[in-house]
DNA sequence: AACTATTTATAAGA
DNA sequence: TTCTTATAAATAGTT
């Protein structure tokens, strides 16, 4: 309908590719509206043209979710089931590994242990030590550092004080 | 477009609504294919009349999915149902859930304990000795077990010894 | 973004 | 529903 046929095959030429898209994008969108109002009939229309800019119409009366819905019912056609399974599969994936850190974390606190062999109460008891020993090591570095501090700021006082002495008299003046 | 100009309104008379609906649902997905096919342009056209029963289109080279899922991207709309929204969330929890058992158990083990301050080290020693502790006492309790199981099988073993010494020469015989 | 010659869609009728 | 056809509407190519 034109000036000229054309055959029904991609545009070559990307100009006259996206003149002709937004021309046809409005004849689209106008006549989803026309039948969504003439027959009463739900309409979805959603355009991704080369620009990736997405054009989309939906009967006012009707919701995009609502019409999905119905699609889902009447296709069978399943939309999100994949998406659902993938989420599904990774929720449990998570409890299982939560569920292992949760046994860990019980054995470490010495709870529930009547289950573990005597091997596995070795090895248990030996990181227990482990991590004792680091705790240990990092708190005496923590009270070191803080002691070290502490003879530093001493140390500086005194010799602030020593410089401070002669001028005494002087501030004294000016208070 | 026909014989004669037709307002846009509802058409009254459901079976010419019925008539037109047809006729312009077809012009409505061919229009989609074209410009499908002229623009390289992705389509979703999703259609219900007045009997219910779906008509659709889709760019053959697109899935829904994926079109939903950029409409998605694109206008932030929430599609997703409920389920969708709830597994998300679970999902969320989970991982901080995941990720607060794993740094306690780093903690647990003596790594990463640089971050804490003194208070929360010596807390932490505190439960690593417990944990020391109930270990210790649970892997004395499988020794003595063990030690207790053995004596009472030697004792059983001497017993049954004592009760067999008289019946020696008969089992003898039978052998 | 307009224009317009043509093609295409379709309203009404059969 | 389907076909026909006069006419409205859409649009390809041009300006």
């Amino acid at each position: 309908m034109g000036r000229g046929k054309i055959e029904i095959k991609r545009i070559e030429n990307a100009n006259n590719r996206q003149v002709t898209y937004s021309k046809r994008r409005n004849g689209l969108v106008k006549k989803a509206k026309e039948i969504s109002v003439l027959c009463n009939a739900k309409v979805s229309l959603i355009i991704f043209g080369g620009s990736k800019k997405m054009h989309e119409y939906c009967t006012p009366s009707a919701k995009l979710t609502d019409i999905l819905d119905e699609y889902h019912r009447q296709c069978g056609k399943r939309l999100w089931d994949a998406k659902h399974e993938n989420l599904n599969s990774e929720i449990d994936r998570m409890k299982k590994e939560n569920d292992n850190l949760q046994i860990k974390l019980r054995h470490l606190n010495g709870q529930d242990i009547n289950s573990l062999n005597h091997k596995e109460l070795i090895v248990l008891e030996d990181v227990l030590e482990n991590g004792v020993a680091y705790v240990r090591d990092q708190k005496m570095e923590v009270i070191n550092s803080h002691r070290r501090n502490h003879k530093m700021l001493e140390e500086e006082n005194k010799e602030l004080n020593y410089y401070l002495q002669p001028l005494q008299p002087y501030l004294q003046e000016r208070i």
